[in-house]
DNA sequence: TTACGCAATTTCACATAGTGAAACTCATAT
DNA sequence: ATATGAGTTTCACTATGTGAAATTGCGTAA
């Protein structure tokens, strides 16, 4: 830590940098990447390798160095053509995780609403990494009623109402990413082949909702509906499940009306497709 | 960088870690926080630090020291009361600059539109950090026109219609911070004092737009309203300025109308009060 | 209450990994 | 062409991040 200046190829005496006081427990250079990205976003989402430099205090080198590191992890992306650092795509993915959250807390009038009117067992999912998750649920009133256990990982996306509702508003990649476990038999009903799953989720788009008839658990059949954000993208799905012996067309009519309804209501919510899309989606039902 | 165990207290042989191609030029030690916030939200927004030390391979320790510098920065949280690591706010902040980024392009055709019907000069404007920036404009058309002048940082947000029109929305410590340079006299009408603001501000957001009469260029009368996103930020707002001989009470009217008819619609399109709060706006208006 | 076990936090010595001056390369203006 | 300035890469040095272990703190059982 000597002020000599000890001239040398390619490093210059460095000034004894102090840590002081809340610096002592935070690591410096995760620290000032975290402060390019707020740089950025302070130079309204956009700005040139100088500019941050200079701003930030930082070597030229050392930003670089950074940056690349942030684009690497797509926190940040280098707009193509310009000379131009901006806020990358991982913060709107990361948003959406934040919103996610509260997602149980803000959906649980919704479940017992579904819960109420259809009397059936229903279930609050969420996409966690390649992972289908139930996050909430409430049980049926009826003395049979459908018991798929606790909450957790659902292991067959193909194969559930909630797997298919979610799948269905997915990109390509991310849809074989979560099916990279492959598409097991359940039932004589389970759907197995990928073109054929991909042409039951063109279906689920059309009609906004999905059904589980018999296709993983034999005597259940499941209703399920996506809750989708502002920029279309899946947060969460509402399912309720019945017994085969009560699913009367009737019945699986009035459920996927309440789960449609809970589903459109919980997008608005979150800025997502709500009543401008309802007619249509209606008009189109069943 | 040999294998040889070098018994010593705090620190034993640390397995040689050959950084090899695209690992070459990206910094250990960010990458792994990023890790870390990815690894978050792949958990759902919440985790605990040992799931996280286990899912991301990383020394609990390291975990812990990154975590801290995570925390310090806002981009992670720890949930109060509860053992976890949660997503930051400052996630959701930054997923506010990423939507600003295109603001002036979604932006464009309101400004035209304002400027055809209005005639008059029109700017559409945002938070930057501290500052109130001017992004775009359409020149009137008249002989006799405001030209407040290049686009840029604005000094008095306290005395124009855009600084008001996105104050009124600000929580309170922010407004203090964009204030903190103080509230400059420019005409006689300009507001000098914090209290009279406030109250000015509280009359913006019950009409839903602000006025400048005269407060910061003599003979020049603006209009402006904010645009606002799903919770309710501000990312930005629009105006439109017309000299004093030209404003009269009809063509202020006109002018509000406009203006506002464009923010809801620019709010509506990034997932902000709409159609719902335009009735209440419209019917309270002047 | 006290005791237990596990999770979280802090410490600390070592050597790796980050830093920054300078060299180099590329793009754009003159 | 040639100059100017921005962006990128290199490299030597040591400040800085790392992780095993010790310590502290929390939750739960007895």
């Amino acid at each position: 830590m000597s002020a000599t200046v000890l001239p040398g190829p390619g490093n210059e005496a460095r000034p004894p940098v102090v840590r002081s006081g809340a610096e002592r427990n935070s690591i410096q250079s995760v620290d000032r990447a975290l402060l390019l990205v707020d740089t950025i976003a302070e130079l309204g989402g956009e700005a040139t390798l100088t500019e941050l430099a200079n701003r930030t205090s930082l070597n030229i080198s050392t930003c670089h160095h950074l940056l690349a590191t942030l684009i690497k992890r797509g926190f940040v992306m280098k707009v193509p053509g310009k000379r131009l650092y901006a806020l990358g795509g991982r913060i709107l993915h990361l948003s959406h995780a934040c919103l996610q959250v509260d997602l149980p807390r803000r959906a649980q009038p919704y479940l017992e609403a579904v819960n109420r009117v259809t009397g059936e067992t229903v279930h609050l999912a969420a996409l966690q990494g390649d992972a289908v998750v139930t996050l909430a649920m409430r049980e049926a009133r009826h003395a049979v009623r459908v018991d798929t256990g606790k909450l957790g990982k659902i292991e067959a996306p193909h194969a559930t109402a909630h797997g298919k509702a979610m799948l269905a508003w997915l990109p390509e990649d991310e849809m074989r990413r979560i099916l990279a476990h492959g598409m097991k038999r359940f039932t004589e009903n389970t759907i197995t082949e990928f073109s054929e799953l991909v042409e039951a989720l063109r279906i689920v788009r059309r009609k906004g909702y999905a059904v589980d008839r018999e296709e993983f658990l034999p005597g259940v059949i499941c209703v399920g509906s996506a809750i989708r954000d502002q920029a279309g993208t899946v947060i969460g799905s509402i399912s309720a499940s019945a017994p085969s012996m009560r699913a009367t067309d009737e019945h699986i009519a009035l459920m996927r009306d309440e789960i449609t309804a809970a589903t459109r209501a919980l997008s608005a919510e979150f800025g997502g497709p709500g009543a401008q899309s309802a007619d249509r989606q209606r008009a189109i039902a069943v």
